[in-house]
Parts: C-alpha cells; structure tokens; sequence
DNA sequence: ATGAAATTGAAAATCAATTGCAATAGGGAC
DNA sequence: GTCCCTATTGCAATTGATTTTCAATTTCAT
C-alpha cells in the first residue's frame, strides 16, 4: 500500500525485478521524506532487515536512479557524499552553513535562466543543478 | 611576474607561506584556465617539477580555496571528483553529457532568484552553485 | 645566519562507492 | 504449485579521490 502501483511496472518493464530488499528502500524513501544519504538509507532500513546490505542499498538507489524514481544530490558544500530523495516536482535547495538544516524552494527564474541559455546557446538542457548556501535565520 | 602581487600577501596574511610549490601551482592554474581536477593539475605541475605530490597538490588546493584564490568545482554529474579554477567573477557552468565540454555563462537571472529567495526566507546567501548538464549543439 | 613554525614527499589511511563471486530468490512457463 | 533462467543479494575485497601521518626540509621574521 506504502508503494505506488507504477514501480513494479517501471522496474519490470526495464527486466528488473522488485525485490524485498528494493521495496524495504521505497519504503524507507517515501517515509522519510528528507535527504538522506546512503548510510543512513542503510541504517533505517537495517532496523527492519538486518540482513539487508550497504551495497545493496548502493545498488538499489543505482537503479531507482536510472528509473527515474529517486534523485541523487550533493548537498553539502564538500560534496563528499551524495544524498537521496524521491523525485518530485522540480526544486532546489538550500543549505545552512550553520546548522545544516536543508530548506527546499522552487523557483521559476531559475528556469527560465536555463531555457534562455537553452535557446540562446542551441543546447539541449537534461539537468539542472542549482544549490545555496549560506545561513538560515536562526543561525545568521 | 606570472603572480598577482596580492597572493604571496594574502597567504602571509594567514601565517602561510609562500612556497616554489604554490608559485608553481598558481602558474599552473593562471595558464590553463580551464576546470583542471587534482591529477590533472598535478600532471602539468609534474611536468615543472617532478618531484611535487599530489598530495602537495591537493593541500594547496585547499590552501588557495580557503584564501579565495581558486575555486571548487564539482562539473561531473556523477560528482566524483572536483575541477579547480582560478577565482574569477560570478559565473556557472553547462557541461556535455556527450563529448563533456563545459560551456562558461553568466545568469543575472539566476543571481535575482537568489537574492529573490534570501529575501523571501530571511536567508544569507554565501554561495551558489548552478549547474547544467545536457547536450550542446554539435552533439545534440 | 638562526630557529621556530610552516610545508613538503612518500606512504599509509580514509571514506564513499563499486565490483566479483557464489548463493539466493523473483516470476514467467508449464 | 513446480521448474528454471536470470536478476539480485550478501559478503568481502577493491577502487578512486582525497586526507593524514611523520620525519625531513624550507620559509622567513629576527
């Protein structure tokens, strides 16, 4: 009930298979809305299958990537390591220096910027990357 | 001659010095101004003096970003590893998924939108990270 | 020139992420 | 339900970028 009907579909339909393991990550993804990274994406879902591995989670996330159904995003500035989250609505984020809390925003200047550099360069833009931060109100 | 006179006083202004390996460094990054990784950099730098380290290279990397002299980049989707440039004025980067050319543009658009949004949350916005990724016009 | 402190090279250590391999488990065909 | 092929898994080992440790060297204020 937790999973949308799709990903089976999605998974299937690409000769994957939606294994416990896989569904367990889904799970732990849609419940936990934030940002997780990958060791904590293990962690949560280690609570409730022990034997569930890091690669595997590595794995999975590989593949809910390719599928389009998570995002993967380098949140900190040191970009040390990447963070997870359910795709949505396109929005971009920001980070406290501080804190580290994460607020997310939308922004259509963002992109129409993209679309005139798209028409004004003759590309063909697939992703757009945008991340600030800075300090939130608590912290400044 | 190659050095802005300011750097050797920026780096003695934080107790550092400034050594044949930094000169060598900077002149390495002024001349290739692309977005040169760690090796890369490391390599030309090698080819001055081949007794320098890349652990040398990354320490005055990270020595040069502090002092905001060059900047850190992560260019690649995948966000393995980090490209340096010089520290010029505000500008983000379109990188070729296909033939991996990064294409340099400056976005009054995208510099509203962040002070639109710091505005907005109450935010302070030290820095902003845009990047695009698709395909330019000979590899569309 | 002297000496304290910063810096270096080389090798080892980290840390996130990936991979090889043998064992396991989906899920279509029967 | 049973069988079988293949995707997937867990584990351990590996990779690749970056950082650190440490003894030796170099910088630069005095």
């Amino acid at each position: 009930m937790s999973q949308p009907e799709g990903i089976t579909q999605i998974l299937q339909a690409s000769g994957r298979r939606l294994t416990s393991q896989r569904r367990l990550l889904l799970d732990v993804l849609n419940e936990y809305h934030g940002h997780l990274d990958a060791e904590a994406i293990y962690a949560l879902a280690k609570g409730r299958d022990p034997n569930i591995s890091l690669a595997t989670v590595y794995r999975t996330l590989k593949v809910l990537k390719e599928v389009g159904v998570v995002q993967e995003r380098i949140l900190d500035r040191e970009g040390q390591k990447r963070h997870y989250e359910m795709a949505a609505k396109v929005h971009y984020h920001f980070t406290c220096l501080e804190c580290g809390q994460v607020i997310e925003f939308e922004s259509p200047l963002i992109e129409q910027a993209s679309c005139d550099l798209a028409e004004q360069m003759d590309l063909e833009i697939v992703h757009t990357r945008v991340h600030l931060d800075g300090y939130c109100p608590n912290c400044r």
